[in-house]
DNA sequence: ATAGATTGTGGGTAGTTGTGGGTAATAATC
DNA sequence: GATTATTACCCACAACTACCCACAATCTAT
């Protein structure tokens, strides 16, 4: 199948076990291009959920925040803030990520967890958390919506 | 693991002891690039807090300040103040750092800490003084901010 | 439709990591 | 020069993590 590697979209439901650990949907695993090394970087999301990117993709928002320079405290917070949370894992021999308890808690996930592509990145939902969410966005004016949808053809 | 030597991101809480020692987490001193012979730099932060760097790293800065003249008043004052507390040292067998007792009164450390990467360097935060930094900073003109995540596409 | 492979979920175990304290060597003080 | 304080190195232990194996459900292919 030719699919955009490092590319995810779907929906998946998934469980976070007791230990904290949650599958990468096999075709996600499968879209990661071989130089990632089966690796992805997890750290939380602008919404409250977990952003998971391939850890290749990474490297280059890395890349970019070492060209800050630190004399601006500005620079300093921005940097602090993007990579605080930021933690590179290798899934296991059955395709698992280990979260960390802080992002757990940031994403409020508890067992039953919804696993979306957002082309270049995954994210990982309490689906509750997701729903109302959604609900607040239904409110939000439809123009800034529309706008978007011109500049990108579906 | 395929990830960037000397690049560091997360945040961990580790405790300093009696003796002012606080461990450097084992991610990090695995990042370090086998050049720096298990050899950091700390200094004081431009926030209240202690910076650590890698010792090849710490050299680079060195160098540069190396190329600034002296006839400068500011350029004197901002050498001076950049390595007035510089102190390398190697970790001990357990991975630790021996503090100096100017650095950690500069960050107002005790017994609690937290150690975040930076990319480019480790900064050892009193997580009370973060936590007012923080909110500090959240009232800064958050336009700034948008600037800079336009330019970093995250 | 059936057999085989793949995928998601659960748990056990050995090794690693963070933390505390002890002792010997070094430096500082009187 | 003797005594005290500080630093460097070593050992010990508890908590945690990474890795392994097992199994049931689902999907694929003949």
């Amino acid at each position: 199948m030719i699919t955009n590697l490092n590319t995810f979209t779907g929906e998946f439901s998934y469980t976070v076990d007791t230990k904290g650990r949650v599958n990468i949907p096999a075709k996600f695993r499968k879209a990661l291009s071989a130089d990632n090394e089966d690796t992805f970087v997890i750290t939380r999301g602008m919404d409250p959920c977990v952003w998971v990117y391939p850890i290749v993709v990474w490297q280059k928002i890395e890349n970019d925040l070492k060209n800050l320079s630190s004399l601006s405290a500005i620079n300093r917070t921005f940097v602090r803030n993007t990579v605080r949370y930021a933690t590179p894992l290798i899934y296991d021999g059955q395709g698992r990520i280990q979260l960390t308890t802080n992002l757990i808690n940031y994403a409020g996930l508890d067992k039953k967890t919804l696993i979306i592509g957002m082309v270049n990145k995954i994210e990982i939902w309490n689906p509750e958390r997701l729903k109302e969410i959604d609900k607040k966005n239904m409110k939000i004016d439809s123009t800034a919506y529309d706008d978007l949808a011109e500049k990108i053809i579906i």
